[in-house]
RNA sequence: GGUCGGGUGGCCGAGUGGCUAGGCAGAGCUCUGCAAAAGCUCCUACAGCGGUUCGAAUCCGCUCUCGACCUCCA
């Protein structure tokens, strides 16, 4: 497999550092506030990844973080943090904001098909981790205290390892800072130079969330709690880091330098970045007013979307751009999607309902010009042609837009076989359902099974709906197309859907 | 201002030197009491201008243009 190193900026082949084990750290989320766009999709990605290389056989430790403190917010705001503030506004104790707003983004997660992490750290449950790093860093000279609050030393730190590597950045022209104005942050005046960054910060009177440390009552920087978290889970260094672009500079780049300084050697092998989404062509943000959470997503309750959006379709649709080009949300291209997914779904479901007629010997093969060629099914109704060239896609960077387009591919072949044209041996028909299946609900993670999960209820519908559909093919039979409609048109108002074919009716929820 | 990444058919979105991805929309057709669904067929594009090459969406140069980041962010 090969994934996109953005630390080389070049597509490496993916090689485990102690195989079968494979340690891979992203960043969460902040939980200050509800879910939302931004968070589906590098979860929704790094949720394949994990399940991939579950797949290809290694043992993943997918470590993923919940950061419920220490967040600087900008100057307005004097370096209060980010969650005190919001408590502040709720009247909410901070943890208990923590605690919905993880509850929620737990909730999100599971609808969009993501297994959980195997292990979800919390930043506050972490502190005594932090500090004891803050102090190597301080032992070993490259942090210092000011007035309570401790600073990495930057310049310490670029006289024994390069920095900026992964961004691309030259400190001297971050200084410089040309162009825009520069945001004057918080305890400038406490640093050595403006590039030094925070690893603990003294806790304004104020200030709600705090920790006892070395320094006084305080808090931890924005960086460090990736950098103590993932080196105590995963051993430094890990196979993969993965994250959103925007978290490139300064957070990524900081961890390097953190944990470098603090281990001598680099947090990871393997960089692995996310783009952006937008809306409507524009990044979403929430002074842009166009931030969507996902709650507004999945009910539709967004000025901008004329629907509700099935959490499995957003799913789809993430997984049809590949996770590094920037991917646009709009309505139009959403229920665009939300078409595609269901008719793919819906031709997906009929496949591995299908049962080939048990026939005779020479059903296996069709149409082979030349005696002596292999036995087997051309096209994507081969197994191992489908496998391979499903591998061959997700080994790519993760090309999750190609394999779906190869299950629509496939999709088209089973036609053929529906109508007969083909005939396929059981055998075959087997091992196909067998790879579809793992490559669209185990790597996917998408789910083929029947909607109605509870079997008494699902049991109870189904033979009441052939009473009703009997009925009304009775009626059809003696013509009377009054009383067809009429129930095909109330079960359609109850959101059940009739629909007529050649072998009788069919329905659906919804 | 700096760094990085893009511009592909009506729309979304793959594709890194030759072999028309895929989806949505649109058109035609099949099926059909009507409807819905499904299926079949059609729609052959790569920002512009140069260059390299037998051959360029793909490589190189320039121009235009969009976006991300530059200490809140997924």
């Amino acid at each position: 497999m090969h994934l996109y190193n953005t630390l080389s900026r070049t597509k490496e082949p993916f090689v485990a550092l102690r195989p079968p084990h494979v340690g891979m750290y992203v960043c969460g989320p902040t939980v200050y506030g509800a879910p939302h766009l931004g968070h589906a999709r590098p979860y929704v990605t790094f949720d394949v990844l994990n399940r991939y290389l579950r797949y290809l056989g290694y043992k993943v430790r997918y470590v993923r973080n919940i950061t419920d403190v220490g967040h600087l917010v900008d100057d307005a705001d004097e370096g209060e943090d980010k969650i005190a503030r919001r408590a502040r506004l709720e009247k909410k104790e901070p943890m208990e904001l923590v605690q919905l707003y993880t509850l929620a983004f737990h909730k999100a997660m599971d609808l969009l098909g993501n297994q959980p992490p195997s292990i979800e750290p919390r930043a506050s449950g972490h502190i005594p981790e932090q500090i004891e790093m803050i102090e190597g860093l301080i032992r070993k000279g490259f942090a210092y205290e000011s007035n309570g609050s401790v600073y990495f030393d930057l310049e310490a730190y670029r006289l024994k390892y390069p920095y900026g590597v992964l961004s691309g950045r030259v400190v001297d022209e971050l200084v410089a800072g040309a162009g825009n104005e520069r945001r004057a942050l918080a305890g400038q005046s406490e640093k050595r130079k403006p590039e030094d960054f925070a690893l603990w910060k003294n806790a304004e009177p104020e200030h709600i969330m705090r920790w006892n440390s070395p320094w006084g009552q305080g808090f931890p920087g924005w960086h460090i709690e990736c950098s103590a978290m993932g080196v105590k889970y995963l051993d430094a260094p890990f196979d993969i880091h993965g994250g959103g672009m925007d978290l490139l500079f300064p957070h990524h780049e900081s961890e390097i330098a953190q944990t470098t300084a603090c281990h001598n050697c680099a947090p990871c092998r393997y960089w692995v970045h996310n783009n952006m989404v937008t809306i409507n062509g524009q990044k979403m943000g929430k002074s842009l007013d166009n931030f969507i959470n996902l709650d507004d997503l999945f009910a539709g309750t967004h000025p901008l979307l004329s629907q509700a959006y099935d959490p499995l379709s957003i799913r789809f649709f993430i997984l049809q751009a590949q996770y590094r080009s920037t991917l646009d949300f709009s309505d139009s291209a959403l229920s665009a999607s939300a078409k595609g997914y269901k008719r793919w779904v819906q031709g997906l479901k009929e496949l591995l309902a299908y049962n080939p007629v048990k026939s005779e010997a020479h059903s296996v093969t069709h149409s082979h010009k030349r005696q002596g060629t292999r036995p087997g099914l051309e096209g994507l109704l081969n197994s191992t042609l489908f496998e391979a060239k499903a591998q061959t896609a997700l080994n790519d960077d993760l090309n999750t837009p190609v394999l779906i387009a190869l299950v629509y591919e496939l999709l088209n072949e089973f036609q053929t076989v529906k109508s007969g044209k083909i005939v396929v041996s059981p055998a075959d028909w087997d091992d196909l359902k067998t790879k579809v299946k793992v490559y669209v609900t185990d790597i996917l993670g998408f789910d083929l099974s029947d909607e109605v999960s509870d079997t008494s209820l699902s049991s109870a519908l189904e033979a009441s709906m052939k009473l009703i559909l009997d009925l009304r093919q009775q009626a059809k039979d003696s013509k009377n197309w009054a009383q067809s409609d009429l129930i095909r048109d109330a079960l359609n108002e109850a959101g059940i859907k009739v629909m007529d074919d050649k072998e009788g009716s069919r329905w659906s929820l919804g």
